[in-house]
DNA sequence: TTGAAAGCGTTACCAG
DNA sequence: CTGGTAACGCTTTCAA
């Protein structure tokens, strides 16, 4: 049997109540008997049951975060260790434990979620996955967790921390239309996930923009990962009109069009350009480097956690339905993967 | 207020005992109020309060997981993303959950342990780090805590899965050496740690057995960074007699390497070559890419669990003590960073 | 097959 | 400033 809060105040001669408040740093304490319990705490090296602690005040002191598709995959792509950085380190500061929710499949994450949200494990939910058909969402709208979602959600009333992701991609098609690139292709991962359908809304817009044909225009959409990023982009490679410049929406997929390229018996950049998204450690390392623009996936995670707090901080004054939006800004990094376009007018 | 046992008890026109037993499966309790409760319980979306459940039956459903330094900086090498991989993979196939713990320094990653242990919040620990002087490891012995560890520890009596390093380093180095290098330096991270030792020891075994004199060999140790890679390295390349290849402990350090001998003017692999260990992502797309020793990081994860499970289950049935021991094999992976060293013989 | 009651370790309210 | 008591939500004897 683990040291309880019963037999140290035997030992001091107090009740369990004033255990209780000494730790508590309850100031109605004389300080004499305070040091003395103090002393036998450190003596016995007592910590507290946090499960009867948690039955009784309302919080754990613990916060859920919820992976996308199982655990497993989730850690391919260098985004989540990133992002799991940048919360970890913000939640050291609140002194706060990090739960985490996986699963391989939906069914199975949800259960796991329902587990530690009505099981009381969790004071709050960081998700990290924002596709559109999650029934997480409404569960946990419903259940009026507290929660932030990291990406932009595809309902109304959610607190989340974002990118611009539309003026991102708008962005990362102009610098290469400047650079007399016209027939430019978008390459994104599933359309069911916000991000990729804001950064081909941003595609389209600099397109428009610009005046480009339809014809002129390709947006691929497939799997978050580098195999079908491959396959994607090799079949439109050998077609007798491929694009000379491609927007990829991550670069792990962007990885995939390097290799597909390759492949084909073309060089980047001078047969194709490319300038894909977030900029993890890998875009530095490939060859050439890639031109991407950085999220800061850490600020997403910190600024996650702070949105949070304040919402629970909310929830417990019972001011309901509190959302918030915070907007992390991106910036183009560029590197060896893009060259000037057959329009190129000298003068970018 | 959650819905309670109490609740669905008495729509269900039972006492609290009778749907604990349900919930539970016990297999004294007819068909009928069987499926009279379980329909309540989803009707309401019932689940029931961890913290309580916990406080009675004394286990709590979660392991805890050690990063090593703060989790800020753990995550910055791909070798924790990985491991992770695997833990959450078994993890979810035994059902469990996974508290992760961290902390900017030691004190607070101790406090943050103690807490999760005897606030039992978790039946057991994974630790991700063997370093020499880590109070953790004896609290955690002395608490008598299911633990296993990722690494050899540098105690007695402590269940852990490794490689087998001091093999992988002599296996590493004399890839080398058949390769006509004799000058060969070894790099590894802080000596204070079990994975530093016994790469280095393989190295030093190799180069006896090969008969190379001690002046030509160099161990350099520091931290497990880039940054610090190539520091230390950048120092040894401008030394008249410098080595002409190195054995590197971790990939991310190797990336340090190829950029200080890239800024000394050289190439790899003519001028310098490497073999590195870990074989994660990075490896393939560096320029050249590396050979690197694969230590199969996910199995180091999966089989961690298997037997943190084993110990919970010999613990609860008191046979204290129990500890085990498993070794991942390691493969070189050849990869395009070692060419012929001056002494090769033409016959590898 | 089911119910009543005790107990898990804390905190919080109410007295004193 | 301190103690007694109830309560948190669940499991588990012990009886029926």
């Amino acid at each position: 049997m683990a040291v309880t809060i019963k037999e140290i105040a035997e030992r001091a001669g107090v009740s369990p109540s004033t255990v209780s408040r000494a730790l508590a740093g309850n100031p109605r304490i004389s300080a004499e008997t305070r040091a003395r319990i103090q002393r036998i705490i450190d003596e016995l090296g007592y910590h507290p049951n946090m499960n009867a602690r948690s039955l009784v005040v309302k919080s754990s002191g613990t916060i859920g975060v919820v992976l996308p598709r199982s655990g497993d995959s989730a850690f391919l792509n260098p985004f989540f260790p990133e992002v799991l950085r940048g919360i970890t380190a913000a939640l050291e500061e609140h002194g706060y434990a990090l739960l985490l929710a996986t699963g391989r499949d939906d069914a199975v994450k949800h259960e796991h979620v329902a587990r530690m949200v009505q099981g009381k494990q969790v004071d709050g939910v960081i998700l990290l996955e924002s596709r559109a058909d999650d029934h997480l969402i409404f569960y946990l709208r419903e259940q009026r967790v507290p929660m932030v979602m990291i990406g932009r959600p595809l309902l109304e009333g959610i607190a989340y921390v974002d990118n611009d992701n539309v003026l991102a991609g708008k962005e990362a098609t102009e610098y290469l239309l400047e650079r007399g690139h016209r027939h430019i292709a978008f390459l994104g991962g599933s359309l069911a996930y916000a991000v990729t359908v804001d950064r081909r809304d941003g595609y389209m817009l600099a397109m428009d923009k610009a005046g480009i044909a339809p014809a002129m225009r390709t947006v691929l959409s497939t799997d978050f990962s580098e195999e079908d990023a491959y396959r994607e982009v090799t079949d439109v490679l050998h077609r007798p009109d491929r694009p000379t410049a491609f927007v990829v929406a991550d670069d792990l997929m962007a990885l995939g069009v390097i290799g597909a390229v390759q492949s084909a018996g073309l060089t980047i950049p001078e047969d194709v350009s490319i300038v894909s998204f977030n900029n993890v450690l890998l875009s530095r390392l490939t060859n050439p480097p890639l031109t991407s623009v950085d999220i800061h996936i850490l600020d997403l995670g910190r600024k996650a956690v702070e949105m949070l707090f304040a919402l629970i901080e909310k929830s417990s004054s019972r001011v309901d339905h509190y959302t918030d939006t915070y907007i992390v800004h991106t910036q183009l990094i560029e590197r060896g993967s893009v060259s000037l376009g057959p329009f190129a007018s000298g003068n970018v």
